[in-house]
DNA sequence: GTGATGTTTCGGTCGCGGCCGAAGTCTTGG
DNA sequence: CCAAGACTTCGGCCGCGACCGAAACATCAC
């Protein structure tokens, strides 16, 4: 309830996602949608009355925005900032020596294609950011990217303007670790265009109560054809073996 | 002396950056440069035995890395995503609402000109940054960047060969937030590349015991000329006031 | 109104971990 | 070979904060 009167420091934004139950509330966080306390407390493994302070601790250092609504309170995450920290945070938890089982989504479904955030993950979406990368619509360098000429051409054409004003600070064009394939796919203002895009066009549909995404449009009229993924997309990508990393120094 | 068999999980990794006495040692670390324990323990305010202590949890934690040197032993970051994850926590940080009086370099010659990391900031950077961005030289996005053909032909007349294959995973063309501009600055591989040619160059010389630059060769046959800086880019810019954050939500 | 549900506040317990003093290991310099 | 310096290990103190039970508060359903 007190107020924060001037920004925090490293070591207090650190501190508050150095707490498993935090960590966790704001993990779940991450997909995107704003969640009560209730969801939200059992996210975490605690009770509703530890959940309370730990919000109220949040939401006082301004990394999560509350709104009432009813007897709920809607929780979510204040800026793209804060997943930024999440998202760094996440790259350098998973560049440890690489767990026997591979972590990640067990069920085939959100393997195949699930939401990241507010984008898409799984190997449909990397099937997509190949196909992009290959027909240079988009360039991606050391996990940066950009769109280029013709891309901005193809994405008009699929109903994303990318040259209106951005009204955010966040990055048109980026890349996000995926979890299961352990390889980086399209994120950004462009991955959350194209979310948006091809939830409205039917293509895929969220699956009530998970994070999974449906593929009802594929073949030619579909992903395959608009993209021009390959054959193939469906397997899983060897390229993770490749890009395995070394142990110890 | 525990070893981490597995991954770290994020908690685990932010809980070990919410220590204030080990934000201040990653903090030092941000410089670039490795620095020794006894270093690391005047900068972090704490005992020489306190210091050994977290360094070891944050080497076991495989976030920063540790070279012996006859009775020294230097620490360094283990990587640039470790780095990537302190600049993200310094965002969010910075981005409370705004100290009544703006926090940053108090020093004049550090707001003209200092290193951050392994590049150039101040004002200084700034002129560069945005000269560069005005000769098409780079082309900047929403914080990412690309180097046009223009600009790899500059370059490498400059002195630096950006063709050459890069020898770390790090970003060619990153933005990073100047602290006392408020504003982003150049970084990245090509922003370290600036730096070590200037430095190579005589242009501008680090001085001993700080992060400040002191710039040498300014005009038509330095930076100036070179890059095409207008000749008021020693002014504060107004652009930190425009580009000003809004309060709450 | 009464009861049910979601959330917060209060009070108290308890364990983790940061901290330092003292002592030990390792390396260098004379 | 000894002393000084850099760093680590050990042992113990102590405080912060995560946790939960109980109760209060808020909102909705009836």
């Amino acid at each position: 309830m007190s107020r924060v009167v001037s920004g925090n420091t490293i070591a207090e934004v650190a501190r508050l996602v150095g707490d498993p139950a935090r960590a966790n509330m704001l993990a779940a966080l991450m997909g995107g949608r704003a969640l009560t306390a209730g969801e939200l407390a059992s996210h975490a493994g605690v009770t509703a009355q530890t959940t309370s302070g730990h919000l109220a601790k949040l939401a006082d250092a301004r990394l999560v925005a509350v709104e009432k609504q009813g007897r709920h309170r809607y929780y979510r995450l204040v800026s793209a900032d804060v997943a930024e920290v999440l998202r760094a945070l996440m790259v350098v938890a998973a560049s440890g020596p690489p767990r026997r089982h591979p972590v990640g989504p067990r069920e085939a479904a959100l393997r195949l294609a699930r939401t990241c955030y507010d984008h898409m993950a799984g190997r449909l979406a990397l099937a997509i950011t190949d196909a992009l990368c290959a027909s240079d619509r988009i360039v991606l360098t050391d996990g940066v990217g950009m769109v280029s000429a013709e891309g901005r051409r193809f994405f008009r054409d699929f109903g994303l303007d990318l040259d209106e004003p951005s009204t955010t600070q966040r990055p048109l064009c980026r890349t996000c670790l995926d979890w299961s394939e352990r390889r980086p796919h399209l994120a950004g203002r462009l991955g959350a265009g194209i979310l948006r895009r091809v939830i409205d066009l039917g293509w895929v549909s969220p699956m009530a109560g998970s994070r999974a995404l449906g593929i009802t449009r594929i073949g030619e009229a579909g992903f395959v054809g608009s993209f021009g993924l390959p054959s193939d997309w469906r397997m899983p990508d060897n390229a993770a073996v490749r890009n395995d990393r070394v142990g110890a120094p």
